[in-house]
RNA sequence: AGGCGUGUAGCUCAGUUGGUUAGAGCAUGCGCUUGAUAAGCGCAGGGUCACUGGUUCAACUCCAGUCACGCCUACCA
């Protein structure tokens, strides 16, 4: 008789090899026509909500890796959420305005020969280029496992998303935000238009740095001395600047002064070979009353002080162009100077009404224009070949430092005033409302804190204003006289008149027609001759959704449909982005929100880090050619598997850097491996197990089945916390240890015995079996939010499970836990195990046994303090055929050969084989569960 | 340049209010098993806790500084 086919071997479908790059397409193609998403709101409907607000990824090229992170920590959330029985819906978003798509929209119409495009038919194809790109990324989120409302999902070009955004920016422009300005705004030449900060990138430039010699009023072949890195802006000179704290002094070189402050001097006699020289200190009044004349224009001009001056580099003297810096602006409107910026748009120098022309700039430097080619432009050249025919320049060098750039075309930025539309941030108190905002936010990390504190205490104001066809139109217009007008009811006709038709109406529509439409009815005001041409800044876009997507999809209402409760239930309870968002989104949200709101729209903002290679190194976007293999995500799901990414996801602690790299994610694919074998092993245990029917008690479930559902319990509890706590490396940690530990080392290999050797409906088999059974479902819906796919796959195989996919269940947690009693034998048998295990190793390694079941074991313990029945549960726990325990005073512990002989069908070793005459060859308990 | 972070074994993480030889899992090496088998079990090796200095009887833990990396900011005139 083949005694094997007496075993309950294990047997499973639940294939031991993942195959998920096979597999998980077909999971989700089931979980779309089987609408799980939809089935899982419905059956959640009037449960408590939780709302995590997606922030919009922009709609153009593949899903990076970084963003796949992000998707893939808001779907764990989400998941976890949902497992725990909230209601938690998700409406992911796409940010499609802005200059990135109209760049490569307006390149691709160039290149078919398209130059002379208007508004309305480059924004249609930059409408069709946003959809595009919209499209690919969804299917490449939905891949990663993200589960979503994909087919409504809230895009800043709807025009019901537009609506609402200018909605919200009527509230604003009523309570007297909005101003009209002229200030210095970052300026790109070839994208001729104004940027906002986050459009400024920097990086390393080097600059053409001057010395040059103003001549002081009244005093002979006397300088002040001014350094500056961008020579195109001292035809805007209007003021020298110097700190009151530094010792300036005239230095006399041969026939000439030079006045500069003191601790630069060596330096500068070091460039200029100054080699014999005496300096005479200045007071604060002779620095007061110092007058010079413009080395090329005819104007004359004064020092003023300046806490901003700095010692560390240039003369102590610095060149004050009010219309091209924010400090020369700020000391240039404190001292009256004119806001003076002879530059025009497309970035060339040339006359500005503020002065006469007479005061300005040489007839032959208007038109040089400022963009560099070759580290050259023509304007620096012109007012540098100025400079030393006049013999002004004193000192001419390279200077490497980093310089803002645009971020679309990588050119350098320069400062420029120009008209623009403002909000202004200490309109009536709303800087510090906003920093009280912060502190009712709770911030994770809890850094964040300070540094959207830090962003929003120094931000100056808000340029909104862009001049590009690609966004949502600035409602304004202008009167006769060529003033501008903005109206908050204008703006909401025109939010209602777009809502209806679209943003294009505004480009399509003549001033006219649109005044018709949108004139309040009772108006008395000037009659408007021209519209607008401007567009929102984009982080106005993204910025509204609170308006537009948290107070408008009714399935983020919290109390029952269409009704909300109290005032503040359309607050988020979680956005979550990358920590560059503190300037970003978090920021943008946070002032539109409590300046149109009157609240904050999050109660918890998350923050993960950034991805660095290996070597902890950045990987940027942009900077794709210099890695082998593209960033994307899809190069890593195309080769692990969804799941595997997730599970890298999870198993890093993602509040600092990332690390990204094939060893991380290959050693993620071992743990996986051993996850997936876990379930395995449980799930081929279990093929003739129906919960109804055998499921034991928990006071009728044996000792080893008791502790392992004990520690379960306490793992439980540890993993929810962590979950709770948005912690998901320690869920990883924590599970992927105790399958390692707990599970595969001790109890599945323990468990083995009974299982396979066990009358096939022995009450030991069926209380191991139920707590197998429970360990399972625990596992799949604690796994679950983390691994979308294996875990729904392993689920199916559960007998008796309560829902068809674990997505769909909800979390009941293990109550059972051990009585004092028995934690205290815990921990005495597993004291011995300890002891145990390295003696077995010793006689292995002796060659005295091969496995353990060879063995053995033999010790001595001081007093009586064990049962019969615990010695049994030691000798299984050590897995050998034999344990005795007797009491005496010797410490000892001796591992033999086991006696008798080895059971064909256990391979147990036992003294009473051969006593049964049909079934020579096994013991008496293999003989009891064959018969 | 400034602000905010990060830096513990090859990898990912623990390390409670400073207190004995710094832990875990994975990976590696060596063995065992062959009734989870492209699996399972055991044992072993592996760390100047980024660096330097200080406080203390005692520091991975507190303080100061340095270095590296990341994010952010910046008018470098």
């Amino acid at each position: 008789m083949e005694y094997k086919d007496t075993l309950n071997l294990p047997r499973t479908d639940f294939a031991m090899k993942a195959d998920l790059v096979m597999r998980e397409p077909q999971r989700l193609e089931k979980w779309t026509s089987a609408k799980l998403y939809e089935k899982i709101q419905a059956a959640r409907a009037c449960k408590e909500k939780f709302v995590l607000h997606d922030g919009p990824p922009f709609a153009n090229g593949d899903v990076h890796v970084g963003t796949a992170l992000n998707k893939i920590l808001k779907d764990i959330i989400i998941k976890y959420q949902t497992l725990r029985g909230k209601s938690a819906p998700y409406i992911p978003g796409w940010d499609c305005h802005g200059l990135p798509i109209e760049f490569k929209v307006s390149q691709e119409m160039r290149k078919a020969g398209e130059t002379n495009a208007d508004a309305a038919t480059i924004r249609k194809a930059c409408d069709v280029y946003a959809r595009k790109y919209i499209d690919l990324q969804r299917t490449q989120f939905k891949r990663l496992g993200v589960l979503g409302d994909w087919d409504h999902p809230y895009l800043t070009l709807n025009k019901e998303y537009e609506a609402d955004e200018l909605r919200l920016f009527a509230d604003i422009v009523a309570k007297g935000f909005v101003y009209r300005g002229k200030k210095p705004v970052y300026w790109s030449i070839p994208c001729r238009t104004a940027l906002a900060e986050a459009e400024v990138e920097y990086a390393d430039h080097v600059s053409q740095s001057v010395f040059v010699k103003f001549p002081v009023v009244g005093q002979l072949k006397t300088f002040i001395v001014i350094w500056t890195t961008t020579p195109w802006t001292l035809p805007a000179n209007l003021a020298v600047a110097y700190n009151e704290k530094l010792q300036y002094v005239a230095a006399t070189v041969g026939d000439e002064k030079f006045i500069l402050f003191r601790g630069l001097l060596p330096a500068m006699a070091e460039k200029c070979g100054w080699t014999n020289y005496t300096e005479t200190p200045l007071s604060l009044e002779d620095l007061s009353q110092l007058k010079y004349k413009h080395p090329f224009c005819n104007r004359i001009s004064r020092a003023y002080p300046a806490d901003f001056v700095t010692s560390d580099t240039g003369t102590g003297f610095v060149h004050i162009a009010p219309g091209h810096g924010l400090d020369d602006y700020n000391l240039g409107r404190a001292n009256s100077l004119p806001i003076y910026s002879p530059v025009n748009d497309d970035g060339a120098l040339a006359y500005s009404n503020e002065l006469p022309v007479e005061q300005q700039m040489p007839a032959e430097m208007v038109g040089k224009s400022i963009l560099e080619k070759h580290g050259k432009s023509d304007a620096n050249e012109a007012v540098l070949h100025e400079l030393r025919v006049r013999h002004a320049l004193l000192h001419q060098e390279n200077y490497h430092h980093s310089y803002p750039h645009c971020w679309r075309s990588k050119t350098p930025i320069i400062f420029r005033a120009m008209d623009q539309w403002f909000i202004k941030i200490d309109h009536d108190k709303f800087r510090e409302q906003a920093v009280a905002e912060i502190d009712r936010v709770k911030w994770i990390p809890d850094w964040g804190v300070n540094r959207i504190k830090g962003a929003v205490q120094s931000r100056p104001d808000w340029c909104i204003s862009r001049q590009r066809t690609w966004g949502v139109p600035i409602p304004a217009f202008y009167d006769p006289k060529g003033e501008p007008m903005l109206d908050a009811q204008i703006v909401r006709n025109a939010a209602d008149l777009i809502e209806k038709h679209g943003s294009n109406v505004w480009f399509e529509k003549s001033a006219a027609e649109l005044w018709s439409l949108v004139k309040p009815k009772d108006w008395n005001g000037a009659e408007a001759v021209a519209k607008s041409n401007d567009t929102l800044d984009v982080w106005i876009d993204s910025g509204s959704s609170s308006r537009a997507v948290l107070m408008r999809r009714k399935e983020f209402f919290k109390s029952e449909i269409g009704n909300r409760k109290s005032e503040m239930d359309w607050q988020a309870d979680v956005y979550l982005e990358g920590s560059d968002q503190h300037r970003g989104w978090f920021q943008s949200s946070l002032l539109l929100s409590l300046a149109g709101n009157g609240a904050a729209p999050f109660k918890t903002v998350l923050t993960h880090g950034f991805m660095v290679d290996a070597d902890r190194e950045k990987i940027s976007k942009s900077k794709q050619g210099a890695y082998e293999k593209p960033q994307t995500a899809e190069a890593y799901v195309k080769k692990y598997g969804a799941d595997v990414v997730r599970l890298w996801v999870a198993s890093q602690d993602y509040r600092s850097d990332i690390v990204v790299s094939e060893e991380r994610i290959n050693k993620v694919g071992e743990t996986y491996r051993g996850i997936r074998n876990a379930l395995r092993y449980q799930l081929s245990n279990l093929y003739d197990f129906d919960p109804a029917k055998h499921s034991v008690p928990d006071d009728q479930l044996t000792g080893l089945d008791r502790w392992i559902l004990g520690e379960f319990a306490k793992l439980e509890a540890e993993v929810l916390a962590a979950y709770d706590q948005y912690e998901f490396h320690v869920v990883y940690q924590k599970l992927s240890q105790f399958i390692a530990v707990e599970l595969s080392s001790v109890y599945h290999d323990v468990i083995k015995d009974r299982l396979y050797t066990d009358a096939a409906n022995s009450p030991r088999r069926r209380s191991t079996q139920t707590a197998l059974h429970r360990l399972v479902s625990g596992l799949c819906q604690m796994l679950a939010p983390i691994l979308a796919f294996t875990a729904d796959e392993a689920w199916e195989f559960i007998p008796g499970k309560p829902t068809g996919s674990v997505h769909e269940s909800e979390f009941k947690q293990c109550t059972l836990s051990l009585d004092p009693d028995e934690i205290g034998k815990w921990v005495w048998l597993k004291q011995w195990r300890e002891k145990i295990l390295p003696e077995l190793e010793k006689a292995r390694q002796a060659k005295t046994i091969g496995k353990a079941l060879d063995a053995k074991v033999e010790f001595v313990v001081p007093q009586v303090q064990w049962q019969l029945s615990d010695s049994e549960l030691l000798r299984e726990l050590v897995n050998v055929s034999a344990l005795k325990i007797t009491a005496g005073e010797t410490d000892s512990l001796v591992v033999s050969k086991a006696d008798g002989q080895k059971c064909e069908r256990c391979w147990h070793w036992k003294t009473d084989i051969g006593q049964n005459t049909e079934h020579p060859t096994i013991c008496g308990r293999c003989v009891e569960a064959v018969n």
